[in-house]
DNA sequence: TTATAACTTTGTAATGATTTCAAATTTGAC
DNA sequence: GTCAAATTTGAAATCATTACAAAGTTATAA
């Protein structure tokens, strides 16, 4: 589940995205950090140790990441994209009292329609989790 | 499918929204074009006839109404919101070419987590759609 | 009917996410 | 090391959506 540096790069190289400093710092982030983070997450967590790093980059990182297949882009709501390395099919639970995302595995994902080329799947649940549920 | 005008004023009352006339034009709208329009394309569809309509009435329509459960909101990319007079259990693929948003029956719905209060359920496919993969 | 309060609609301004863009920096090839 | 190409950066622009306060409408009850 947890790759190491070299495993990220490699996934980058074979991607066909080239392993710049800024794009492997916001792909280990990610592989680090399984908590759907938005893009202002990314940079708020990663501004600190790299100071010069910029807003727009880890928009043009995730977006490059996205298109090459490395990442997945999660719309849950209407605000805003999350982004998670786990490209594997799994489910997502979007908790809407304290804004969680929780993975959510299943077997049996429904086929796809006849005559489509489909691209990417995505299967998301809204509601409140368990914890939150308590209170 | 398609509801009468009596029929939408009835759902809307017993979902606890009073049918006002911009209410009930929004509502019969969608239930008209079972296109999956964003909050743009209602008001542009709507203002020639109705002048006076407010793109901010339109937002405030769509929200009372999925809050009500009498429509469903659909974010199928990071772009607008779409809405679907289609309650029932079903899914969409948006096409990456054309824009279309198409409905895709499916019977075995994964089960929902366990211990989680799910309030709505999406299942998404983004890619190309059978007349776009002709060209 | 009239007065009043509650609700709804409207338009403008504000917000927030994302994109555009051009300049600055870095990288890679020779 | 030099030059060209690719990448990064930050500021400005764009676009969807929300906040808000004023104006309009509806329901209620005297």
């Amino acid at each position: 589940m947890i790759k190491s540096i070299d495993d990220i790069r490699t996934l980058l190289i074979e991607a066909g995205v080239k392993p710049s400093h800024q794009r492997m710092v916001v792909a280990h982030f990610l592989n680090e950090h399984h908590i759907h983070p938005t893009v202002d997450e990314i940079y708020t967590a990663l501004q600190p140790m790299y100071p010069t790093l910029s807003r727009t980059t880890v928009y043009n990182t995730v977006k490059l990441l996205t298109d090459a297949g490395c990442i997945r882009a999660l719309n849950l709501d209407g605000d805003s994209t999350r982004y998670d390395f786990d490209t594997s099919p799994h489910g997502h639970f979007l908790c809407q009292e304290c804004g969680m995302v929780f993975d959510v595995p299943f077997s049996n994902f429904p086929p796809p329609p006849e005559g489509f080329d489909v691209r990417s799947t995505q299967l998301s649940y809204k509601g409140v989790c368990p914890a939150c549920l308590e209170k």
